[in-house]
DNA sequence: TGCTAAATCTCGAAC
DNA sequence: GTTCGAGGTTTAGCA
């Protein structure tokens, strides 16, 4: 919180003075924490209506916009990033217009009581990492291609053919082609389909032998049976183990520098 | 908020007052909004690490928690609804740990600075509607037909078949069957295929011509190309006339039952 | 519980 | 700008 600019904090704040402090949070890009009794109508992609309660609002800096209940991840209500802010009294109600354009859709939430509002400046630089996603996997995959198989090698990724891209793609120990699909969640159906698409554009295209596996750390029993079908294979892979791998490769890489 | 369990605000609170205000709290099930300087780890389905930054936590009587940036919709870390929750004192430090079971996932919230820390109960008993939805779309078709053209007639919704289930399956004027796939948004490519996949399963089970038919307020430049190239048709539907027709639907049953 | 499909999905990247 | 795919997706519905 910088000095300059402290966290304002209102208990039960009046109409007028709850305006005055949201109006000059939405201008000089202050955060902004609500606590009331609310309703909230939403116009745009889709409409709604929240009838009265006790709401958490909070507002962004970036114009981002959340209504949150008393339970639940999700906020009830909300608008993404960059939306338009305007706070006014209406009678006995403070309102507050968050308008998006493109699409056009407006989120307009009106209180009869305001038990707590508090503006503030947030200072965060940290940074956020996120370990063993699908890129993860890849990247590990690459690295150490018996992952997949004993004598797997890759020879191109993200390699682009009609549907879309081919995570892995590569030859077998037996010199036939592979692609390989990677989730780094349970598998699907929908994944064997997006493999399947992409073995038959493969196939299109070159006159040889060309093999499919899914590689992911778990497949659904539908898909497991689809798959079988379909003549291609499931290889389980650990994500953590993956994101293990490429802390490895990444020392391994930093010794070979030295 | 009730007069009995009023809102508790603290600013800037010592460690231990904001243990013991955190763990009381989490007993009687109270909301809590708190705003400081904090880091988290997450482990479980994955694994994360936000470096310190000043941050809002809110926790909810459910046991779900949030953290929030500066900026975005989303929240950075998060924990979902039913996890168990605790708060101690680590050396210089408030330490809030949200444990949940199945998946087995931890965050944990560490705070160097805490400026403001807020607990209360919510009482939230208004009642949330949304407005067209492809549910609503799909009953205002099979409540007025000619929403898809005239002459059509369903005889059969959310209809089973391999690939996954027929949103509404009818008779055109001529006496051909016709599969209907409704989106509630911008058509895409998938919508296409999802739409071909079902056709492929009712031909495949019947000796007669079969049509499709993509209903949704839009489709894009690829999947109209796609729809076209396969012989299907798209039939642009409002998803905001749809709730309007089932209004009118539902009064005409009041109408109808007195 | 597990799986499927939808979401005012959001978010980011590629085209 | 639009489009496409991923997400610790979440959520609701259903076998």
């Amino acid at each position: 919180m910088l000095a300059k600019k402290p966290m304002i904090v209102n208990e039960r704040p009046c109409i007028d003075e709850a305006v005055n402090r949201l109006n000059e949070a939405f201008n000089e890009r202050r955060t902004v924490v609500l606590v009331g009794n609310c309703w909230v109508n939403y116009q745009g992609r889709a409409s709604s209506k929240l009838e009265p309660g006790e709401r958490i609002v909070i507002i962004k800096e970036d114009g981002s916009v959340l209504v949150h209940r008393s339970r639940g991840y999700e906020p009830v209500n909300w608008q993404p990033p960059g939306c338009s802010l305007q706070a006014y009294r209406d009678n006995d109600m403070l309102v507050i217009r968050a308008v998006r354009r493109s699409p056009r859709e407006i989120v307009s939430i009106s209180f009869s009581q305001i038990y707590l509002l508090s503006t503030f400046k947030m200072v965060d630089e940290g940074e956020f990492s996120l370990y063993a996603s699908e890129e993860d996997m890849q990247k590990a995959i690459l690295a150490r291609p018996s992952i997949i198989e004993e004598g797997f090698r890759p020879i191109n990724y993200e390699k682009k053919v009609e549907p879309g891209f081919i995570d892995v793609y590569g030859i077998d120990r037996c010199g036939r082609l592979v692609v390989v699909e990677i989730k780094r969640r349970t598998a699907g159906k929908d994944s064997v389909l997006q493999l399947a698409k992409y073995i038959d554009a493969v196939r299109a295209s070159v006159n040889r032998e060309v093999r499919g596996i899914l590689a992911a750390p778990q497949i659904s029993k539908e898909a497991k049976q689809l798959l079988t079908s379909l003549g291609l294979d499931f290889k389980r892979v650990d994500p953590k183990k993956c994101s293990e791998i490429l802390r490895r490769e990444e020392d391994k890489k930093i010794l070979d520098f030295l």
